[in-house]
DNA sequence: TTATATTTTTAGATTAATCTAAAAATTATT
DNA sequence: AATAATTTTTAGATTAATCTAAAAATATAA
């Protein structure tokens, strides 16, 4: 079954508002996060309900089929081979490539995706940290955690983050902030939440929005 | 000014029909390349000459204006850079490019493509011989000849063909008729136009067909 | 549990790209 | 030059994706 660059931003988008496999996801959550209005989407459902995508009662929200999962996870798998192609080989810093991924996520050939897979060396993660599904839509999560959650004197390495914005992250470049640097925890500042943390010898301040966003693992 | 995927093939479409910068293009020719019908054409040319794309006078026929023409090149640069970097890189054959490149030619960025220029150092010819426009709109066309119209005891290199079908460049790779093959036209027979050729000591004889669709360098 | 607020769906339009059938213009042929 | 053939354009519909405004269903609060 064909699907259209509309149609596979929709699976897209019902994955990502998914926090798991059974629970339903809103019209309004959906036209939210694609700028649409909640009348279109409601149009799209009915479609990709009839092409067997999503599970669709009226009123009352939707979940993806496991073929409109299968689906959605190639999309997925495209979006961040593509973002790897574009660091990795085109010299691309990880602020600039998210909007031409999802342009590229759409292209519609398998056997380009897998030599693509092959030719960066099976990357099993994203430039952001986000881990990348084979060609059978298998992976890990990798078990992260917010700095805000994290204990005065925790060791840990920055392993990606929760908000993909081009400013958060030349502000995490600027900084010295980048997937795979060792920090430690020093000391939360209780007025403001904001954090004190070592990296590289250096003490530095971030602030509690900063800290909900990035991920480390320990 | 954005342009569609399909204002975008409409360009290109008209570009390759130009035999020269002044004759116009016949509605019904970029019917049957884009395999649509003629009342649609004169709909899109309507388009396109709003948008100073086209020269159009109606029942005339079409001419490219400079930014029509400039457009066109783009969207063949990144075609032709495309179908490099799926061959150099990904290790597709010659003939299972075009259509791939017939996608991402419409991707929208002139830093990505000319980054993957850079990666690829700058080529000038695409995988069937066909020059590369840089970033400029410029390129040179190198003077290639049909082997159809070579005499006998010319000594050449295989350099182009006027026929992108996968049929006709699985043939040719079969025969060893590649890219930068050294061959010697030996006759011509009078009967059906048909020719010998030596190519790595051996005699082969190929079709008239063939001989007009095979570009030669001297 | 009735009234109010919120969410979702329907009804009806719009826009881009396409089509078929018919009309108009151009080109070729007597 | 008049007629026939061909090419091109217009008229009117269709389909996918979107929108606004109104109606219907569900959730929340008095
Ligand atoms: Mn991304
Ligand atoms: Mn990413
Ligand atoms: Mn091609
Ligand atoms: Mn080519």
């Amino acid at each position: 079954m064909i699907t259209s660059f509309t149609e596979e931003n929709y699976l897209k988008s019902i994955y990502h508002l998914s926090p798991d496999e059974g629970t339903a996801v809103n019209t309004n959550a959906i036209a939210e996060s694609l700028n649409t209005k909640a009348a279109s989407v409601t149009d799209m459902l009915k479609k990709l309900a009839d092409k067997e995508f999503i599970n669709y009662i009226k009123y009352q929200g939707v979940t993806l089929t496991p073929l409109g999962r299968e689906r959605a996870l190639n999309i997925i798998r495209k979006h961040r081979l593509w973002e790897v192609f574009l660091v990795e080989k085109l010299n691309f810093k990880w602020d600039e490539v998210h909007d031409l991924a999802e342009e590229l996520e759409h292209i519609h050939s398998d056997l380009l995706i897998n030599r693509l897979d092959e030719f960066l060396e099976f990357p099993k993660t994203d430039p952001h940290g986000d881990p990348i599904p084979d060609k059978n839509g298998k992976f890990n999560v990798p078990e992260l955690i917010p700095i805000s959650r994290l204990k005065n004197e925790t060791l840990g390495i920055i392993s990606g983050v929760r908000e993909h914005s081009p400013l958060f992250l030349k502000y995490l470049e600027k900084t010295g902030l980048v997937l795979g640097q060792e920090i430690t925890i020093k000391e939360q500042i209780e007025f403001d939440g904001s954090f004190i943390i070592s990296i590289k010898e250096n003490d530095i301040m971030i602030s509690r929005e900063v800290a909900k966003n990035l991920l480390i693992a320990i």
